[in-house]
DNA sequence: TGGATTTAATTAATATATTAACTATTCAGG
DNA sequence: CCTGAATAGTTAATATATTAATTAAATCCA
């Protein structure tokens, strides 16, 4: 009856996170930085300034989560915080000299990790498999569920 | 350049998570429970009695974390600890009867989503996206890494 | 046998996730 | 112009993740 538990999606997804993010991570804790300072890290390097709220949409981190995170990159002096003056509610983030030169430095070790990953696999399986779990996430119910009452 | 960063494993495998976990977690919700506290019951129900260390490995939760999720579940009355006789280290996770009887009527609701979840693609498919991800795990480097000192 | 080593579970310290509530602004309309 | 709804960011409260250190018990072996 229970016999699916291990083949239930939630419990792959994990399987493979478990398996893949500790390189990942072996390699951030060299610089001091976390899997999430990374993501914001990284997401700050091709936009010179973005809010929190779209830094949200792109990192897949939650935006209360980001407040503690921006916070730490904050007094790491890799990121600095800019009020908008258009929009006194919006913040932009902004990577600073120091949080751009890691760029050169750790992106090349990462893409390695990425590559090494990518090739346990056929350019045709990594492909297939990334539209089937897109096929399954698309099919998400529009987020229309707060007209309960 | 850091054009990969959204099909980067981690991040692909993030995206599926949060498309998908939100529809299991409110039904969990609904009984008070958390994600990680269901997948411990789920896990307690095929089996009798298991150790903290071996319901790490089944319900990929954290030996650390399985402490306080534990703990709540047993001041909800759903679970208990029976230290072992023969290995006074040991302690044995029990579900209690209520625990148990958590399962005829929340896990027929489990198998309802984990089912919509699958019908959104072809059996091969799922079996595909599920080969390719297992492949890309299971050339995990040997935990053996701590032989550097 | 007794000390060094290993093992199971837990604690500690810090970072993040989740959900709800709150503050300061902005905006839409009357 | 002024109020009510909407928005961006944050705070609050609780649960979990991560890594290292601790405690207690079992094991190994000279």
């Amino acid at each position: 009856m229970t016999a699916s538990f291990d083949q239930s999606l939630p419990m792959i997804l994990h399987r493979a996170l478990d398996a893949t993010m500790p390189d990942y991570r072996e390699l951030f804790a060299r610089y001091k930085l976390t899997e999430q300072q990374w993501r914001v890290l990284r997401v700050l390097w091709s936009t010179r300034k973005i809010t929190s709220a779209e830094l949200s949409v792109r990192t897949l981190l939650p935006a209360p989560s980001l407040v503690g995170i921006i916070d730490r990159l904050e007094s790491k002096k890799l990121v600095s915080r800019v009020r908008s003056v258009k929009d006194r509610r919006a913040v932009y983030v902004i990577a600073t000299a120091e949080g751009r030169a890691l760029e050169a430095e750790v992106s090349p070790q990462v893409t390695e990790i990425d590559k090494k990953l990518r090739s346990r696999v056929t350019p045709q399986e990594w492909q297939s498999m990334e539209n089937v779990l897109r096929k399954i996430s698309l099919n998400d119910a529009p987020t229309t569920s707060k007209t309960a009452t």
